[in-house]
DNA sequence: AGAGATATGGCACTAAGTGACAGGCGGTGC
DNA sequence: GCACCGCCTGTCACTTAGTGCCATATCTCT
């Protein structure tokens, strides 16, 4: 079910990355996907919203591994270890380029904004959990869900500026280089110390 | 033109408010505007887009004072002077009534919720501004958008749980609450020394 | 007065999105 | 084996969100 929405929005990420969103049309998103049009407006509020799935899929991977994060170890050590099992999922790197894609697109595209920031919010919840676990506190306390999404929101200005970097500048990034922006954006604004080993 | 959007979007929060997104219709939120449909999707690209201007013009109204903010004031004094300063204008306080309202249907209404979220985007846009010129760097700076995301996450959070709390939970706030929470959550959230006055 | 830029309305039209009903298909009980 | 069930999907008619195109009003500049 969720497997097939993340399907759905695989090929959507595509048609919108060739022909702009205003450019695919439902039914060439359902023809592509293999569903009737009815089906592909039951997995999806709107048209724009065929996105999100595709652009979750990489902040929640990164959320659910993050969830594994070991409390001894610091956060540039984890992230980097983790990127480096990442690249050798190639489904994940080709949601990865995909997402980017779509992300570079942003500033022309306002409808996929929307979507955008919705799976920023969708991961928040996620990073809610991560702070909450590490923090040994409760979901449900304001500071950790405003560490959350204070990390959240570096997560997203580091994501727009790499994926626009990458794909409208031709830029190429190493591992290290990624691992390294992105944990120095979330170790700044992070407001609880989650960055570095805990003991329990 | 920006006037008149907003002037729409007030009838268009008012029935969102009373009938639900799906329960209003463009036809009535033209008619509630006295204007033709037409003129309404010059001005929108969509229904949901109808709400962004009226949770946009609390916070940038908000954001608005942020820019005189004397560099030789802390954000806790400034907040408290500035929200004095509002209550005493009664569009203001209608307006951030309405937007309340709004924010505190965002877990049954999804699609509003993408409007708040595109409100809060360009809500940050002007807070990078305030950031820059607080400290003197540019706005295209990493560290300085940064700091302008978290504040505004922060903003967000505080905003959505007041808002909660107010309609939701019927509970009161005086202004000091109100100023005083927001003030923490921001001091908290920033990532550069912006809040306390800082010296030419 | 007349040309041009801008804002609106009217109306036909396309495309997004929904409701209602009819299968198809994998369990589960017997 | 079969009847029953719940769940997912397709079909088709339908509503409503949203656009293209042209006519008209208003305003400004000369």
């Amino acid at each position: 079910m969720e497997e097939a929405r993340l399907a759905v929005s695989r090929h959507a990420a595509d048609l919108f990355w060739k022909h702009g969103v205003d450019g695919t049309s439902g039914d060439a998103i359902a023809e592509a996907a293999g569903l009737s049009k009815r089906t592909v407006w039951r997995y999806f509020r709107s048209k724009e919203a065929c996105a999100e799935p595709l652009l979750l899929a990489t902040e929640l991977r990164f959320a659910a591994y993050l969830e594994a994060w070991p409390r001894s170890q610091s956060l540039e050590a984890y992230l980097l270890a983790t990127m480096r099992a990442f690249v050798g999922d190639e489904q994940y790197v080709r949601d990865g380029v995909a997402a980017a894609r779509l992300v570079a697109m942003l500033p022309k595209e306002p409808a996929l904004r929307s979507a955008w920031l919705m799976a920023c919010a969708q991961a928040e919840e996620q990073f809610v959990r991560v702070v909450a676990a590490r923090t040994g506190r409760s979901p449900e306390e304001f500071d950790v869900r405003l560490c959350a999404a204070t990390a959240m929101a570096a997560l997203r200005l580091v994501d727009e500026e790499i994926s626009s970097a990458a794909i409208n500048g031709g830029r190429h990034f190493t591992l290290d280089e990624l691992s390294g922006r992105i944990a120095a954006a979330i170790r700044v604004a992070c407001t609880l110390p989650i960055c570095d080993p805990v003991e329990d």
